[in-house]
DNA sequence: AATCGTGTCAACCGCCGATCA
DNA sequence: CTGATCGGCGGTTGACACGAT
């Protein structure tokens, strides 16, 4: 885990992702969804680059990801697909539902790799592969997180109408293709409602949406439209 | 208890292709 | 056609956890 850190030149946190960053994309996403990864993250109230918003989204936060331990079953369409495809690990995790490329590529090169290596050298020798589950703790935080969202009516979308539960592999198919950021007024609302339905209060990060979002010059406000652009 | 070595995996980086003005 | 922008991909890094000594 990387600690988290800012970089001093863009402005830009890196590293480890909070909670709280985790929660504002999340229940950003979950209202004004997807428009633009390289410019919603301001409106997001997020000091991230569109790049880690995607990223943390892709391979972590996003609704129909299957988490924890991989089964014999995915280990082997793993190595199946791997001999056909190499190290085309996102079309290797297209055939495994709920993993990420990412996912399956630390696999492969954690776990897979070496066995296959063993395995050359030594046909029949049995391998015992210990697969850690460190994600619990997140798991289990972020759980409550997602509770507390997705019980709160106000701030329920189309996204938590759906079983949105870390951990499980959802049916539905995800709508997250919303094209406006919402207007100044929205935000606030959207804010207030984050705030009174999540732990946000406990986290001292009451004035940090008041700073990113009436910071309009940033952000970009239009006052004629009354909209952010 | 302290130190060291190794494994794990979230996140970063740089590149590439698609799209659009 | 060209350049800018964006999303996606694969390789790599490095912080942290944990076992060994």
């Amino acid at each position: 885990m990387r600690a988290p850190r800012c970089d001093t030149q863009s402005g830009l946190n890196k590293g480890s992702w909070s909670k709280e960053e985790d929660l504002k994309l999340i229940t950003y996403i979950s209202k004004y969804g997807i428009w633009n990864w390289g410019k919603m993250p301001p409106y997001a109230g997020l000091s991230r680059s569109g790049k880690s918003c995607r990223l943390r989204w892709m391979n972590y936060l996003k609704p129909n990801l299957r988490r924890g331990n991989f089964t014999d079953e995915e280990e082997k369409l793993i190595l199946h697909y791997h001999s056909l495809f190499g190290n085309k690990w996102s079309a290797i995790a297209k055939n495994l539902s709920g993993r990420t490329d990412n996912e399956v590529k630390n696999y492969w090169h954690t776990h897979l790799k070496k066995r296959k290596m063993i395995q050359g050298d030594e046909a029949n020798k049995k391998e015992h592969v210990k697969i850690k589950t460190s994600h619990k703790d997140n798991e289990s935080s972020l759980d409550q997180c997602f509770s507390s969202i997705s019980n709160d009516e106000t701030t329920s979308s189309s996204m938590f109408e759906t079983s949105f539960t870390p951990g499980h592999v959802v049916e539905h198919e995800i709508y997250y293709t919303i094209n406006s950021p919402g207007t100044i007024e929205d935000m606030e609302s959207f804010w207030q409602q984050f705030s009174s339905s999540t732990h946000y209060h406990e986290l001292e990060l009451e004035n940090f949406w008041q700073e990113a979002f009436f910071d309009q010059e940033s952000i970009g406000y239009d006052m004629h439209d009354n909209k952010l652009l």
